[in-house]
RNA sequence: GGGCGGUUAGCUCAGGUGGUUAGAGCGCGGUCCUGAUAAGACCGAGGUCGGAGGUUCGAGUCCUCCACCGCCCA
């Protein structure tokens, strides 16, 4: 016996039923364990999240499709690994405290404590771990967060050490200068996050135009060509003309005592031009494209050249530097625009991003002349020691009594400013240390070619694109909560340094003056107060203060989450097989983020990727298609979605609603309608079949040889079987979306045609042949499905798997997720009846049309039906399943329809509108000419697009309109070339047996309301005229079979029965019923 | 400003390599069916396939540009 299955059915608490039992059975676990020892092993790398808020919709999402794929391995026999992680540093963890404290500044945490402030960081990011552990339980993501690797743990951040060192050791971390909005009265740096908060528009700033002379003596230094020299006036080594300048724009006048080149555009052309100075002409180069909006109409071009040309003409620096042996230099930059200024810009490394990058590629000196309070710092220039903004009008007046100034104006453009004290921000270079992930660009780029992306497009698309235009990675902070920095530096000379990578060596290195013993934290501010001994000098070494990006920890984890110190231990890593991983999955915004820090530390460090196989997965919208956020208020709480529907029917509609890569927006009704549509139709099939397999006692143990009989069975057998391989192929192939909508077929047509067209099967009395041939196929459908539902459902999986199969077998497996995978067993395949059954599905549609169309309802058996399928090769399919299709529509018989004038009338009109002007006069005649001829068989004629010869014209087909109408006696449907008839007239034995129906259906509305239950047999009393007495004695085994009437009794019901009395058809009819032997 | 993705019915989504009249589910109106089904069947209303050009005998599909939305980066 199985245990009874309502209909009525609350997902959430059968899931909670199911949570209980994988508890008890520890199920999680042996999924993992109870494998051979030789098994495969699958693994997954979890990307880890913060734990200092509360999870959301969209963690679900990445959560359940990080579940799917390692559950569905596990079934096919891989061992699955799956370790939770915590991501707990970074700033995003040090605004959330200092929002908590109420302060804004660097200088604020400094004085509240780095260790009191590092403590609230560390007790913050665990703050919803309880929250975030229930929802993965909940939702049924099996991954070990029992023994997660967290990015805090000692030994966590010694594997970082460890990577660190590894890098030292090959020259591939770096000290440089790196630009960053800096703040100069907080005197920090700003996130990009913040920079957005502070943006102003209409900021008013001074827009400079500023003579650049060419060097006196010219060459092709610096790599430059200096194509343009001859057309400007160089040759042979001296100046035969006048030097030109070069004519530069700037809004940040301070930035030009830092200047060391000047940036083209190398695609754009230039021009040399004569212009007006005073009472003489001076000689300019600026771009052509902007000189009528720089230098009006007064001007004549002299020649015109490349930006290109210009890459390598020297100039001479405004301003005297200390750079030793520099040259000033033209320089090609793709950034420079047409949109304003002279499509030459400035270049000052230090005080710019684009010029800091271009200073890379371009080997140019950073020259800081601004110290970090933005105070122009360098003595002798105009404006020293004033504030730079400031300084700019001291700068412009004294180039402007230089003659240096062209033209000065006021730009109001949008500027950043500080969101906390309102301060301009500079962009200032501060020394910063790198990894030099553009030693291994190829190796990243080529390494990615060994990744499955799903979707595809990622791969040569976004990330493709982020490896391709690869720069070095910045790496450190100046923040208090990461992982230190493991770079000490001698106090006696800076270029003394060394870099730990290990606890143990560090402890080697200490002075002895250093006596704190053990380091428990590595954190600031303990690992501060470590002084090591400069092993070049004996000086005393102190650590450089920034901690990492907290991104490096998070792709650190393939290595950290082990523990490996060692190449040894990575070695065994391998060989354990626990790298690379199997399978990972994120959201797309994680594309330079988690997914590339994995791919660049692995390829630095071991030269391949870390990872197979990748889910990219879009992000969750709301209803209204905008971007979920706690700012706006629309975070749908999966809680409450789960409640309401259920964490399986969540699960199946993040699948199945839209393909993993695409964005989705989405709402609780939407889950609801799931429940709807798909789980309540497969719960009441799976309902269906245990109702009535307890009632006939099946025992599928007993069954096991049942041959399938019927063609039903068959085609179920043969479509189950196709869907076991293509669910498996498509899971295979990371695409759960489309695995899932085909389950989601396969249960419509069980439910819909398999079942009610098998209902009566089951309904019969008595066991015979095909009733277990029904109930072994019915029972393999609803346990196969069971099966490769598991990764996608895995409580309703379980809950079916344990009554199906458990309760029958106690020898069977303990969970359908300890189960092997379904194999699809070929030879039950009959591709030929699957068609054939479609098109039953699809005439029995039609004819459905047409017997609404005539107002005939199904129960009211009709003669004959009319099919006319559209080859000869549907004809003979249609024949194997013509008793589905006459049974379906209620008919005796199906035929063939050879000629569609059996059941269509037609008729001919002449197309006035096309014929009038063809035939003129002739036109009245040709009308009742053809009046008079056989229209079946110009119609024939007209749709098979010939001519018609009607009075001694050959008339074209659209000279005719053809109509056509339902022979008399026949309701007809068409739809793609099909066409179905049915005979409607009804004789007088057709009507007694549509009676017999109405009865046996009023006899059942009866039972049901009088609560019977469907097994209880019955007393039938009844009253009525003559005919309907009649009817009942002719139809009386047919209606005793239907309605369980153990005895038929003609006359009034006793006392105690239940009884009705109606109309049919006039005639006045009174049922009553009894239980019998109650 | 650059890169990537998206835009198909009121809503959520399908629409290999171009090919007859662009589909499904939900929702809406109507009719029917029902002793498995909180379901189902049938009919109907609802589409400038984001816009504009182009290639082609033929474009939702290919190309170009534009608009809007989202993400990432400046």
């Amino acid at each position: 016996m199985f245990k009874p299955v309502s209909s009525r059915v609350n997902f959430a608490l059968l899931e909670e039923e199911v949570l209980q039992l994988w508890r008890e059975r520890d199920i999680q676990r042996r999924s993992e364990e109870e494998k051979p020892a030789d098994a495969p092993t699958f693994m997954l790398f979890d990307g880890p999240p913060t734990a200092n808020g509360n999870p959301g919709i969209h963690h679900v999402l990445s959560r359940v499709f990080k579940d799917i794929i390692p559950r569905y391995k596990a079934m096919q026999g891989y061992r699955p690994i799956r370790k939770g992680g915590w991501d707990t540093h970074g700033l995003p963890v040090e605004l959330e405290v200092e929002k908590e404290l109420g302060i804004t500044t660097k200088q604020q945490v400094e004085e509240y404590g780095i260790e009191a402030f590092n403590a609230r960081c560390r007790e913050s990011v665990f703050r919803y771990v309880q929250e975030w552990e229930a929802l993965t339980e909940r939702v049924g993501y099996w991954v070990d967060m029992k023994h997660p690797y967290v990015t805090l743990d000692r030994d966590y951040m010694e594997s970082c050490w460890w990577i660190i060192k590894r890098l030292w050791e090959r020259d591939l971390l770096y000290e440089g200068f790196r630009v960053t909005p800096h703040c100069p009265r907080c005197v920090t740096s700003l996130s990009s996050h913040e920079v957005a908060l502070g943006y102003q528009e209409n900021t008013p700033d001074p827009s400079a135009f500023v003579r650049f002379r060419l060097s006196d003596i010219q060459g092709t230094g610096s790599g430059g060509t200096g194509f343009a020299l001859a057309p400007l006036g160089y040759r042979r080594g001296v100046w035969e003309e006048e030097r030109p300048c070069i004519l530069a724009w700037t809004t940040t006048p301070w930035t030009l005592t830092a200047n060391v080149a000047l940036a083209v555009n190398p695609d754009e052309e230039y021009a040399l031009v004569q212009a007006p100075l005073g009472k003489v002409q001076e000689r300019l180069i600026i771009a052509k494209a902007r000189k009528d909006a720089v230098l009006g109409p007064d001007w004549a071009e002299i020649c015109s050249m490349k930006g290109s040309d210009l890459h390598g003409l020297f100039y001479n620096p405004l301003y005297p530097t200390a750079l030793a042996g520099y040259l000033h230099h033209v320089v090609p930059a793709d950034f420079v625009s047409m949109e304003d200024g002279t499509g030459v810009v400035h270049i000052a490394p230090a005080y710019g991003a684009e010029d800091m990058e271009l200073g890379r590629a371009y080997s140019l000196p950073t020259l800081h002349t601004v110290d970090l309070q933005g105070n122009l710092a360098k003595e002798g220039l105009p404006g020293s020691g004033k504030f730079v903004k400031e300084a700019d009008e001291d700068i412009m007046q004294d180039l402007h009594q230089r003659g240096l100034l062209y033209k000065r104006e006021v730009i109001r453009h949008t500027y950043p400013f500080c969101w906390r004290c309102n301060t301009p921000l500079l962009y200032y270079a501060k020394s910063s240390w790198y990894i030099r992930t553009t030693n291994v660009k190829d190796r990243l780029i080529s390494g990615n070619q060994e990744i499955n992306w799903y979707p595809e497009h990622v791969k040569e698309g976004r990330f493709g694109e982020w490896l391709r235009g690869n720069v070095d990675w910045a790496l450190s902070r100046e923040r208090y909560w990461g992982t230190p920095m493991p770079v000490w530096r001698c106090e006696r000379d800076p270029q003394h340094l060394d870099c730990v990578g290990s606890v143990e060596e560090l402890q080697g290195l200490r002075i002895q003056e250093d006596n704190a013993a053990a380091l428990p934290d590595l954190h600031r501010p303990f690992i501060d107060a470590v002084v090591l001994r400069c092993t070049q000098c004996g000086g005393a070494m102190r650590r450089i203060p920034d901690v990492m990006d907290a991104w490096f920890d998070s792709g650190a984890m393939p290595f950290a989450q082990a523990h490996v110190m060692s190449d040894g231990d990575f070695k065994e890593l391998r060989e354990q097989h626990l790298f690379p991983a199997d399978y990972i999955c994120e959201a797309v915004d994680q594309t330079r983020g988690w997914f590339y820090t994995l791919h660049a530390l692995s390829t630095l460090i071991i030269g391949e990727p870390s990872y197979r196989n990748v889910i990219c997965l879009g992000l969750i919208l709301d209803e209204q298609g905008e971007k979920m956020s706690k700012s706006r208020g629309n975070v749908v709480n999966p809680w409450e979605v789960i409640r309401a529907h259920g964490a399986d029917p969540l699960r199946w509609y993040l699948y199945t609603a839209t393909a993993p890569g695409n964005a989705r927006r989405f709402s609780s009704p939407l889950v609801g309608e799931t429940v709807r549509r798909f789980f309540l139709t497969l719960w009441n099939t799976y309902s269906f079949f245990v109702t009535y397999a307890n009632l006939d006692g099946y025992d599928p143990k007993a069954a096991q040889a049942a041959q399938p009989t019927s063609n039903l069975d068959r085609w179920a057998l043969s479509r189950l079987n196709t869907l076991v391989t293509e669910v498996t192929a498509l899971l295979d192939e990371y695409n759960p979306t489309d695995a899932g909508r085909r389950i989601e077929e396969f249960t419509e047509e069980m439910s819909n045609w398999y079942v009610r067209r098998s209902r009566r099967r089951f309904w019969k009395s008595g066991n015979d042949a095909d009733k277990a041939s029904a109930y072994a196929t019915l029972y393999q459908c609803m346990v196969t499905v069971a099966h490769l539902m598991a990764p996608f459902t895995p409580f309703l999986a379980e809950a079916m798997y344990q009554n199906l199969v458990r309760s029958v077998d106690p020898q069977a497996l303990d969970s359908v997720h300890l189960s092997p995978w379904p194999k699809a067993d070929p030879s039950l395949v009959d591709e030929e009846l699957v068609k054939a059954t479609a098109l039953a599905i699809q005439i029995a549609s039609l004819g459905r049309a047409a017997r609404s169309k005539a107002k005939v309802k199904v129960r009211q058996p009709l003669r004959r039906v009319w099919v006319k399928p559209r080859t000869r090769d549907e004809e003979a399919l249609l024949q194997r399943v013509a008793d589905q299709v006459s049974d379906e529509l209620n008919v005796s018989e199906l035929a063939l329809l050879e000629e569609e004038e059996q059941v269509l009338q037609f008729r001919v009109r002449l197309n006035q509108a096309v014929a009038g002007p063809r035939y003129g006069s002739r036109t009245p005649q040709l009308a009742r000419a053809l009046a008079q001829e056989d229209a079946s068989a110009i119609a024939r004629r007209v749709r098979a697009g010939d001519t018609v010869e009607i009075d001694g014209l050959h008339l074209q087909p659209d000279d005719l309109l053809v109509e056509s109408q339902e022979g008399h006696g026949f309701a007809v449907a068409q739809e793609g070339g099909y066409l179905v008839a049915l005979e409607t007239t009804l004789t007088p034995e057709l009507l007694e047996e549509g009676l017999a129906r109405e009865l046996v259906h009023r006899v059942q509305n009866l039972r049901r309301e009088a609560g019977f239950d469907i097994a209880d047999r019955i007393t039938l009393w009844y009253g009525g005229s003559a005919r309907v007495r009649q009817v009942v004695e002719r139809f009386a085994d047919y209606i005793q079979q239907e309605t369980l009437a153990e005895r038929l009794v003609e006359g009034v019901p006793p006392a105690g029965a239940f009884t009705e009395a109606l109309t049919l058809e006039g005639e006045e009819v009174t049922l009553g019923a009894k239980r019998t032997g109650g």
